[in-house]
DNA sequence: ATACGATCTACAGCGACTGTAGGTTCAAGG
DNA sequence: CCTTGAACCTACAGTCGCTGTAGATCGTAT
């Protein structure tokens, strides 16, 4: 017998709320589940990882459109693996600008929240840290708008 | 003499847009500049430095409520540094879990940007690197809400 | 059979921008 | 000086990605 997961245990299980479910569905980025006769949402175990694969891209601030793009391009059949690459390779220097600036205010706050006399805020250099542009691979100097600040 | 920057140098420098400054305005996070005798604003060094790190910070997806918090925080008189600890410690949770996210994220982007064969496509591993559950040190199962997927 | 929590649709509201309209200011060139 | 055009001003409507509410229906445990 298949699994079967109301919306309910669906957020449950994935973290996602459920009127953010039904708002996915809405946009397309999920498919349309089945029905009970009584009109309530039934899915399935692929239903569930790809709901799980999009919360973790929106946590990681992916907008839906670039979402949307990714999925595709996992299920993409062999033959057009162009465009795949350069989608790719785009969300890549989004991902690795990320992980710079993170690693720096990682450390930052650890000295912060860690730091054996609280006295020693004072010191904090957490502005400097983000607001360092050595950090900032040339993002700032490329024409308007090539930085989607508008986050997700 | 100290120098002074327009808002369109401010919006060049630091890459957010001049709506987008003149909203953090009204919102709050960053003063009321001076103005000319024509009402235009005029700012100095240490706005600018403030923006810089609103932009970065942002960019790592912290609300605008937590960004003023870390304001705060960077700022604040060594006397209470209780609460500036508890902001630190749950910005360090939220900052590890998307290192780890992204970290492995970045691997499996690069795997496909830089791939040979471009025909490797098909072996996408994307969906399971973002979908798997291991990753998520237990926030799933916490209260309603403890997930801020609201994002930015 | 009933109760009560989960689900349904539809829609309004929020956070963080973004863009436009219609007018004013500033600074460089004539 | 005066002009001219880019940059600036305010005010406000619109967008994206949710989030919450209202009022009705469903489904399952007792």
């Amino acid at each position: 017998m298949m699994k079967e997961y109301s919306i309910g245990q669906m957020s449950r299980r994935t973290g996602v709320k459920v009127t953010t479910i039904r708002y996915y569905e809405g946009r397309g980025l999920i498919p349309s589940p089945a029905r009970t006769t009584g009109g309530q949402r039934r899915y399935d175990e692929a239903a569930l990882e790809r709901l799980a694969f999009l919360r973790h891209a929106r946590e990681l601030c992916f907008g839906l459109g670039d979402i949307a793009d990714l999925m595709a391009l996992a299920e993409a059949p062999s033959e057009d693996c162009a465009p795949a690459h350069k989608i790719a390779r785009k969300q890549l220097a989004a991902v690795d600008r990320r992980l710079t600036i993170l690693a720096q205010l990682r450390e930052e706050l650890a000295r912060m929240a860690n730091a054996d006399d609280p006295g020693q805020a004072r010191e904090c250099r957490v502005i400097e840290v983000l607001g360092d542009h050595r950090l900032c691979i040339g993002a700032h100097d490329l024409p308007d708008g090539s930085l989607d600040l508008s986050g997700g």
